[in-house]
DNA sequence: CTAATTGATAACTCATAGGTATTAATACTT
DNA sequence: AAGTATTAATACCTATGAGTTATCAATTAG
């Protein structure tokens, strides 16, 4: 089972696998177009593997090529990332992880979370993005991320999900609407209210659940504003463009002039969870999981 | 990002990495010493890392290349796993699996899974290997394996455990023991026998269960005989050297002269369970465990 | 019917993987 | 202490094959 195959063939193949087309591959790649042409005839024998049905002017992936496609250029990534890795080892350091994070994360748990690893380990390299949730996913999928925190209920097959931070809701008035914590009885009583809500680009699941909260209160809310940023929610409700839903986990630290509402007596909640993808082999992910699993909000 | 780095780096390195001698290494992959240092020392300067320190008289691995060692390993395999199966998908065959099962996995599961597996998808090739619960886990752990069929309660963090038939144990008597299915009141009338019993090397978990067993009759049983083979069991009870218990998925179809008592009675039940590794890239995989999960017994 | 575009083929060249011979450094032996 | 054995590294050589240029064959577009 051993084969002449090279990198460099997985490399070629993979240019050629995505341009179907030989000339322009082998220009992306710097070399002569006969060149590839030969190396992946090589490979293709050696590995005794049709990869490219070659028509008159155009070139297709044969069953199997689109099969080594996908898994090769994961192949290649993950090679990519364990020298990556080895690199870090050699130079003292522990590791490193790249983090996805919707922004309510980081209002507590992903700062918690970095100053305990800094504490119980030093040497760990974090990489923070902030991403939506599908953004992060992707990421997941491709190796681009390693650990991700979302406002998701249901995750790809190969996605890992557990929720670890269970948010009520908090109602965002400006400080000067009628309705405060003392006469609020039901939400029903801002059925003629407008709102601002997180764009439901940004989540699906998130603006449905939200909207369901209204439909349970019997009323359909009419939404004036989709934002993604829970500060631009703030500055409109302060300035009377309408009224906000928010995780309660979002309310801290504003210093904006709005007042909140908890709703803790509607049954829905949002949760915030960590997701990762099981086949992610990064020796670092196991130690962080275990952190953050225990972490304490 | 991009390295001069080829895969036959990667198989010297780890030629190196196993013998921890250059020379031992270089005859094992026909090439001359000085021929390996450098390709060792080229993939050194290409990584900017240090794999291995020399020493007066020995060679050791850094902290870098022990890490290497291990992934790159896993990598190779699953290289050739990826070919293997384009092979495969290139000879027409939907893919292949490779089962570990212990014995009595193949009185009823094995066979049911093989013909509706074959009925629905007649191009998946199967290889079938009877192997203690041990070695499927190792299997497991560096690919050899794609799924088992184990009694386990425990398996490491990186498999993934799920019971898919919960059996009752049996007692097995000679036909001329006094004892049967009439006046069979309690298990410690059994006390005075002496048993034969599934050797614990073979699964450790499993003995304990049903010493278990045992010690909730109040008794401790003398063990006369340990064995790893049902059928070897049957003809020992059958020529009076004792009696046994066994789980009920082991009874039918055997054509020694012994009887069996069904224990519905006590708590203990055996799982025989499906294993599988999480990191496995193995479509086919996917496909059998759902097979497998909703198959009927 | 010509021009353009595709991948394959042929013949050449030069970079380098791998070879031989040797050195340097150290560790056993006596 | 001197001699022998064992290790990996160094220096230099060579021959395989990756990559080149030029060209072909087959098709399509205008």
């Amino acid at each position: 089972m051993s084969y002449q195959l090279e990198l460099r063939h997985i490399h070629y193949f993979l240019a050629v696998a995505e341009d179907l087309h030989f000339r322009k591959a082998a220009e992306r790649l710097y070399i002569s177009q006969p060149g590839l042409s030969r190396q992946i005839k090589q490979m293709e024998e050696d590995l005794g593997i049709l990869l490219f049905e070659r028509h008159n002017r155009k070139v297709e992936l044969t069953k199997a090529g689109t099969y080594l496609k996908r898994e090769l250029s994961i192949y290649v990534k993950q090679l990519d990332d364990t020298f990556n890795h080895a690199h870090l080892l050699h130079q003292g350091k522990k590791g490193q992880l790249k983090l996805g994070y919707v922004g309510s994360a980081m209002q507590q748990i992903i700062p918690n979370l970095l100053l305990q690893s800094k504490k119980e380990n030093p040497d760990i390299v974090f990489n923070l993005k902030e991403m939506d949730n599908q953004k992060q996913i992707d990421g997941l999928l491709n190796f681009d991320v390693d650990l991700g925190f979302v406002r998701l209920e249901r995750v790809p097959n190969n996605i890992e999900i557990k929720p670890v931070l269970k948010d009520t809701f908090c109602l965002v008035l400006p400080k000067n609407h009628p309705i405060d914590t003392l006469n609020f009885k039901k939400l029903s009583q801002f059925k003629d209210d407008s709102f601002i809500l997180f764009d439901p680009e940004y989540s699906k699941s998130y603006y449905e659940k939200v909207i369901q909260i209204f439909e349970d209160a019997g009323f359909t809310p009419s939404v004036s504003h989709l934002t993604i940023h829970s500060s631009s929610i703030y500055k409109l409700v302060e300035n009377n463009f309408g009224i906000s839903i928010v995780p309660k986990s979002l309310t801290l630290d504003t210093k904006e002039k709005v007042k909140f509402i908890e709703l803790d007596m509607i049954k829905q909640r949002t949760d915030l969870s960590i997701v990762w993808n099981k086949m992610n082999r990064n020796p670092i992910l196991t130690d962080v999981l275990n952190l953050v699993k225990h972490l304490k909000i």
